[in-house]
DNA sequence: TAAATAATAGACAGGTCGGTCTACTTGTGT
DNA sequence: ACACAAGTAGACCGACCTGTCTATTATTTA
């Protein structure tokens, strides 16, 4: 039973991922992953529900991937270096457990999103939350503007990245980003 | 014929930038604008047509407001200022003429694209390409990487605005930006 | 005034949507 | 051997989708 239903998540996010979730329809979803609709409706309540549950999968993958990227960095300067040389991989495809980068999941889930206060639009402002929350872990003895800022360039790289193809935009923060904590 | 035109395109803008392209359907723009589907298909290809003449309005709308918000500053680091003091007001619903903010028509937009080469998908790009030349017409002197540098910080704090509802996610980019332009 | 143009309302086609339900086929534990 | 749970296949519901087409009304032009 579990494991149809890590598959449907599984399948739902790489579908949702790729294609948007408004564009992809429960149906594609069961034949994709060769289940059946029954089997579905007894996992999830309904597709707001699915989609939820890829939020949270990959909410979780990313904070642990980028957990172990910054895990091992002492200095601040380490952990800016670590944070953007590791949005770099991901944006070149380096980064198998994030699959093909298509941009930010949450980026894109939340602007699908009709209204702001229903529940997929605020998961996607908690992971955003969580990220920084991370972030803010590793720089010790920095004030809160400052990793605001990091932040901000952080999503500012992703977004740069996705639709210019700029697969170099992480890089172009790191002399940004190292300037603000040694100022 | 021209002034429905110009209906049409105005409220399919509006409902897509709200609830997205793929959730707003031909028949409530019909209904909204109170125009016949005939006139619709007599004036569009296409839904996608529709939907790329929306593009074109809002990215003329958006450079023509932004050009006007550069226009009289003289140094750089006036530009700078201007720009994310522009962003702010933006964010903050003081721009009639962008409408209450929603984040990013374009990264919106382009997020809920499949196709990355899909005529849509191209036209956002093409809009950021256009905004960041019209930014870097502004700035005398200054090398490629600072203007993406720049235009990166920017992309982060429509971004982060839209998602953490921080309104004042360009003023912190402003000493960023400024540190940039005087080395 | 008559013809031509533009716009209206909306039925219709063919398809997909999310979600429910029935009927059938497995596999497993006792 | 039997009951029960879990799964499959897919028909079906009402609603909505884009796009076409007919029939009617209003407006302009010659």
């Amino acid at each position: 039973m579990n494991e149809k239903r890590r598959l449907l998540i599984n399948t739902a996010f790489h579908l949702f991922y790729e294609r948007g979730i408004n564009s992809v329809g429960i149906n594609e979803i069961l034949k994709v992953s060769g289940i059946a609709k029954k089997t579905l409706y007894a996992n999830f309540e309904s597709k707001d529900d699915l989609i939820l549950e890829t939020l949270a999968q990959r909410d979780s993958a990313f904070l642990s991937w980028l957990g172990s990227e910054l895990h091992q960095s002492k200095t601040n300067a380490e952990v800016i270096i670590s944070l953007f040389t590791a949005l770099t991989k991901w944006f070149c495809g380096d980064v198998p457990e994030l699959t093909n980068f298509r941009g930010c999941y949450f980026i894109k889930t939340s602007g699908e999103c009709s209204d702001v206060n229903s529940r997929i639009f605020q998961y996607c402002v908690e992971h955003k939350q969580k990220v920084r929350a991370l972030i803010a872990q590793h720089l010790t003895s920095v004030n809160d503007l400052v990793i605001e800022q990091v932040c901000l360039l952080k999503e500012g790289a992703i977004v740069t990245a996705y639709l210019n193809h700029d697969l170099k935009a992480a890089e172009k923060c790191i002399p940004i980003a190292l300037k603000l904590i040694t100022p």
